[in-house]
DNA sequence: TGTGTATAATTGAGCCCGCAATAGTTCACA
DNA sequence: TGTGAACTATTGCGGGCTCAATTATACACA
């Protein structure tokens, strides 16, 4: 069981390996690049939208988002409804390194996990959801050992 | 087959939340822990010996130890053979607390990833298996696409 | 012996990330 | 109307990580 859960983080290691070597040549990273894609939206989505998507804290959101806004690539504004949320959209240059972007990655993806039968992935698919909802449900009861 | 892929970050990324959650209270983080488990040994590893256990780059294991020799876990030692290695090793307030957190490490893996049968691990891990030695061989021949 | 090359570890710069504290805004309710 | 609680985003601090440059050492070979 212990082999089940290296080979997790393995492939999860070699997959992010994977991701960071096609973005490098747009200059960007996994963070940056998926910070541009749940900021696509015609009216912009506001940081903490894009922060639950990421899976990240706000604050961090913030940071990656100053970076990008520094880039050209990404533009705040406030909400005029709710002044205390910021919408983040992409600027005409964001859009237009976006679309090339994710076009490329999502054949780079493709490509690396196409080792695996369409049947394979069905049952790779299906164990792991297993696992998935295993792990949700036990966030919520305290562990008895840790 | 893209839902595989998000698949294998989402459950990387709830293992790696209970890992933390577990070690939390011996207040290390996964890679503090990781660093004392590839060190324990008779007489120690070379910094590059953990530096490559622990995926990761040496200057970032340089600043990790530091952080631990600091806490009074590990402790330097040039090597007398060749003096341009590093040998790193437990302190025994480091051994002890190693000795401590994983028996409650290993316990707590067993637990989360229990919900599978022995027949399901067997099947996922062959599935992995085959992804990893896929995205291992494309590590070497540049890809067309990226 | 002296020199050049390779190797081990470290340091500097910079991005990624979470937690705790803070500032500004909204809203319910007295 | 005014006040306090709740919420959104930001900032400070510190650890995790890489890449490039640097230091010290080892070793081969002229």
């Amino acid at each position: 069981m212990r082999e089940t859960y290296e080979s997790i983080k393995e492939v999860f290691v070699l997959l992010d390996d994977g991701d960071r070597r096609c973005l490098q040549q747009y200059d960007l990273t996994p963070t940056q690049f998926y910070a541009l894609h749940w900021s696509n939206s015609a009216n912009g989505k506001t940081l903490g939208e894009v922060s639950e998507r990421l899976l990240c804290t706000p604050s961090n959101v913030t940071r990656v988002v100053d970076l990008l806004v520094r880039r050209g690539l990404l533009q705040r504004e406030r909400d005029s409804e709710d002044r205390r949320v910021v919408r983040v959209s992409l600027t005409p240059a964001g859009q237009q390194l976006y679309d090339q972007v994710s076009r490329t990655y999502i054949d780079s993806i493709l490509e690396r996990i196409g080792a695996l039968s369409d049947q394979e992935h069905a049952t790779l698919q299906e164990l792991l959801g297993t696992l998935k909802s295993s792990l949700q449900s036990q966030l919520s009861e305290p562990s008895p050992v840790c």
